[in-house]
DNA sequence: CTATAAAATGAAAGCGTTTCCATTATTATT
DNA sequence: AATAATAATGGAAACGCTTTCATTTTATAG
């Protein structure tokens, strides 16, 4: 049915290698014989089968992908940088998300492992102790996105949460703002959480500004999990001037019960977000928040994580990028 | 150096073949030596090669996603649908983006075919001819969504882009417009765009108004495409009363360019989207626009395409499924 | 022309499974 | 206890390539 090289090799009148090369190494086959059986291959409709190439060059060309969401637009963006970064240098992706489940990750671990990727870049997961023994005792080459593990064996591009987080907060402080809300995703989700938290409660303490936990709350990253958590931190006895959100679907939500509330957003509450998602500048009003380097850090990831697998790389690579806090309209000037 | 079957065999003492049933037919080995293999599988730290599985069983339980982006929302969406039906029934995901381009969409399905995916769903893609006949030649199964091609043969879940734009129309002229502008996508890179403007014709015509050409622009899908055209539409010395945007990113960039000039959106000027992003709803004032089932169109598209490969299914399967007309606060009323 | 190097090709053994068919062991039946 | 079923297992070919090594052709040099 299906016509295979060995059909080729025997129509053309040459051997099986032969075809083989000119799948391989064009530029080893004599251009005569070469044209004939690249004719033969297009008349016969043939299809390369790279299960059985992959078989036999132990290398699938495919890398896996394992990401919490792909829904989340942070994420959806390092995807795309990704994809394209490896369909540049021929590589395809396999997809995967954990739904922020540990055991999900290991399952689609061995998946991947099972379908032979050449390696696999996890991006934004915790990873469980569990996954991390798991691949490296299979040595399989591959990198992290988005969070970092303390280890100098392995390979990452990320950035800074609790720098950029300190960045806002010396930004809030120098509009005069003292009290200081934030509203953050999950810890047991993303460690980014943590970091962006760690980062607001030492800018707070860096100025004598005491930490008061009723100030603080951990939600969903979502816009629902932003407006629930503005709708209690606004009716504090002493609410917060400012709140730090810890992405911009939070702010999003924030804003919106904030207006509902009759708030004037950058003039009687302040709001700063994280992530800077295309939308934020046209918010109204347009949102301040930092803009972290999703594009780089996926095609970046993918780039590094192919160098390894091709042995283009003299040891691990890691980077940690760097994010622009990006002032637009949605913190008031309390100084003036 | 890796264990194969033929290691634990020997080590077991059992046959190959035998291996390879508890692998596949756990039911059909005895239970001792069943979990006599399993033992010693962990013992070596065994890890099935799906390559050489699927080589032999004519199947590697993964299909390929065709995309335009994953970056648009409304396709991240229908990806996690996606991802997620195809998770549960054994099946991962090959991802592929196209920007919207014929010739890598053609690309990416030669390369799918040579990995030998059970089968490829097509999201959103306009599929030229090329891809599709190369497709249909080589009979492997493919189901489409968002969009639908002309043909009884083939399965598709998508919605009806002229009906719900007649909806639109039909709210917009009971509010009291009269003179509607659009501003959509590029018909060129989404048939989508092309029916939604056909509902907007239709509408305008089944109500006596005259098509005025200045009145619809076809702009990139994204904020920055909206506010370019609201910035010229608006300017118009008989501007429009009413804009209905081809999808909500592009309402994001009217309604910012709108307010920047000064004007109150949902009193002065009247909005609508297409698609209902989630950030739709917090907008201010929450737009009006249509809920897509993105998230059911992804699922639908992946159980259908599975039914398909796994023979489930008796001929092809065709939804059309419903949109949401979601009335919020962007649009005024005329008539009082 | 001949000798030699280089280019082109071929034969056949993998790669790690599945699967068909045959064989042996076990259980049920009378 | 003998026979018939049924369950469990094994042998070996097949899946469609790659790759090594040997062999044959062709080109190059003297």
């Amino acid at each position: 049915m299906k016509t295979t090289i060995a059909d080729i090799a025997r129509i053309v009148g040459k051997s099986q290698a032969t075809v083989s090369r000119v799948i391989n190494n064009p530029e080893k086959v004599k251009e005569s014989t070469r044209n004939e059986v690249l004719r033969v291959m297009k008349e016969n409709n043939y299809v390369y089968n790279a299960l059985a190439g992959s078989l036999g060059k132990k290398t699938t060309r495919t890398i896996g992908l394992i990401i919490p969401t792909i829904t989340n637009p942070i994420f959806s963006v390092s995807t795309q940088g990704m994809q394209s970064a490896a369909t540049r240098r021929g590589y395809s992706l396999l997809l995967g998300t954990t739904e922020y489940s540990a055991s999900l990750e290991l399952e689609l671990v061995q998946l991947f492992l099972q379908k032979r990727v050449d390696g696999i870049v996890f991006t934004g997961t915790p990873m469980n102790d569990r996954t991390i023994d798991f691949i490296q005792r299979r040595k399989i080459p591959f990198v992290i996105t988005y969070e970092r593990i303390n280890d100098d064996h392995t390979s990452f591009v990320t950035f800074d949460n609790v720098k950029a987080a300190d960045r806002i907060m010396e930004y809030l402080f120098s509009m005069g703002h003292r009290r200081i809300g934030m509203i953050t995703g999950k810890f047991s989700h993303s460690s980014r959480s943590k970091r962006r938290w760690q980062g607001y409660k030492a800018g707070l303490e860096k100025r004598d500004i005491l930490y008061d936990e009723e100030l603080v709350m951990q939600k969903d990253f979502t816009v629902i999990g932003g407006r629930e958590a503005a709708a209690r931190m606004l009716q504090n006895q002493n609410p917060p001037t400012a709140i730090f959100c810890g992405n911009d679907i939070i702010a999003y939500g924030v804003m919106a019960t904030a207006k509902e509330k009759g708030l004037k957003v950058g003039t009687n509450i302040s709001i700063v977000g994280f992530d800077d998602l295309e939308m934020s500048a046209t918010m109204d009003p347009p949102l301040t928040t930092t803009r972290i380097p999703g594009n780089e850090m996926g095609e970046m990831g993918a780039m590094i994580l192919i160098d390894e697998i091709e042995k283009k790389s003299d040891g691990p690579a890691q980077y940690i990028l760097e994010t622009d806090f990006i002032v637009r309209g949605s913190v008031a000037n309390l100084n003036q």
